[in-house]
DNA sequence: GTCTAAAATAAACGATCATTCATTTTTGTC
DNA sequence: GACAAAAATGAATGATCGTTTATTTTAGAC
């Protein structure tokens, strides 16, 4: 039998990438209420009804939005994560890094933490995207293994070294924390004084 | 000239606290997308039109059940606030209160966050709710003066002393950590680990 | 250039949105 | 019980919502 195989007409991954920027946008600006999938469409300059070709609908064009940033997040965090350094260094570096990344795209920041406290984030299995993160994890369970770091219970961990970041990178919430490297460094500072043993 | 006075009906307060906690449940369980004028108004038992005779319009309903929220937080955590204490004494007594009072009020807690990181978190001035707070500012500072807090910027004072509590009360963050009075103690230990000079 | 299948869209769907309006109900003094 | 004024409401407003459908446009193998 002989089968004839023709090409389908690609997607257009620009075009794709176009709807998550217009997402992105509109939600920081206006917030989900007003994100409408018509003004989502103009935004990105498509028709409302081309949406539907990429996502089953607006709920998905949402939580594909979140996913493709944390997934970006992730990469741009871990590229040159370096597992051989001391866990102090390991640790120093990651901050730099994420400060740097954050405040590079505060977009994709202030989406997530929309995103994250809204009834959407239920949607998403926190543990597949934790799993993005998951060497940062690995650092903190080799600390306590080697006694570097408090023995306690993961969560409060993750409280004073991960989240504070997230808090001092929002300019709303921390206006008076400019993202230089000596404030930075020393925002680092109690973040390994909370956690080391 | 008489001036003749006749009493005007009251409005109902009652009325109001309905449509505060009918706002706090909706927006926590589908969100501000979902959470629709008539939807509101059904949950709290009362005609649409009803909203529109105390509050100008939707936006100003749910930001005055923000700051009602935020205004029976500050009350409930300064209640029995003694700031003759010691300073690592005051802290640690504000971190149980909070703690107390965040896991019995979920919802309260839950819409804060959801308003805070939205955009309608942009239209209540930060200034204004924070004053509700202000003598657990004003701790911070005592500290730094008596040299007992290090001298670094007050956002970073506050991501490592009132935020941990805000990420680690959030079931949906920390599902490991449960509410105990060892693992709160544990964390504070660590938050003031940070802080200390 | 022809053909095909999928991308892309304009237009239309019923549903629901926030808000207003005309009317009724309730409150409290007289 | 009568009166006045504001609370309370049911119904209607035009606008916009998310999604579907029927149609047109486009990309790529032949």
């Amino acid at each position: 039998m002989i089968v004839y195989f023709r090409l389908m007409r690609m997607k257009d991954d620009e075009k794709k990438e176009a709807l998550f920027e217009a997402t992105v946008k509109l939600v920081n600006e206006i917030g989900f209420v007003s994100s409408s999938v018509s003004r989502i469409a103009k935004e990105a300059k498509v028709s409302p009804a081309t949406i539907y070709v990429y996502f089953e609908n607006k709920e998905d064009l949402i939580v594909s939005t979140y996913i493709d940033i944390k997934l970006k997040m992730s990469k741009a965090i871990l590229e040159n994560f370096d597992p051989t350094l001391p866990i102090r260094d390991i640790l120093r570096n990651v901050w730099f890094i994420m400060f740097d990344y954050i405040s590079n795209n505060l977009k994709y920041h202030k989406f997530v933490e929309q995103f994250s406290s809204s009834p959407y984030g239920t949607l998403v299995e926190k543990k597949v995207v934790e799993q993005y993160f998951d060497p940062l994890i690995n650092v903190l369970q080799r600390g306590v293994e080697q006694k570097i770091i408090k023995k306690v219970n993961f969560d409060i961990l993750s409280a004073f070294m991960w989240y504070p970041i997230t808090i001092l990178a929002n300019p709303r919430l921390c206006e008076n924390f400019e993202l230089n490297e000596e404030n930075i460094e020393t925002a680092f500072t109690l973040a390994w004084n909370a956690i080391k043993l």
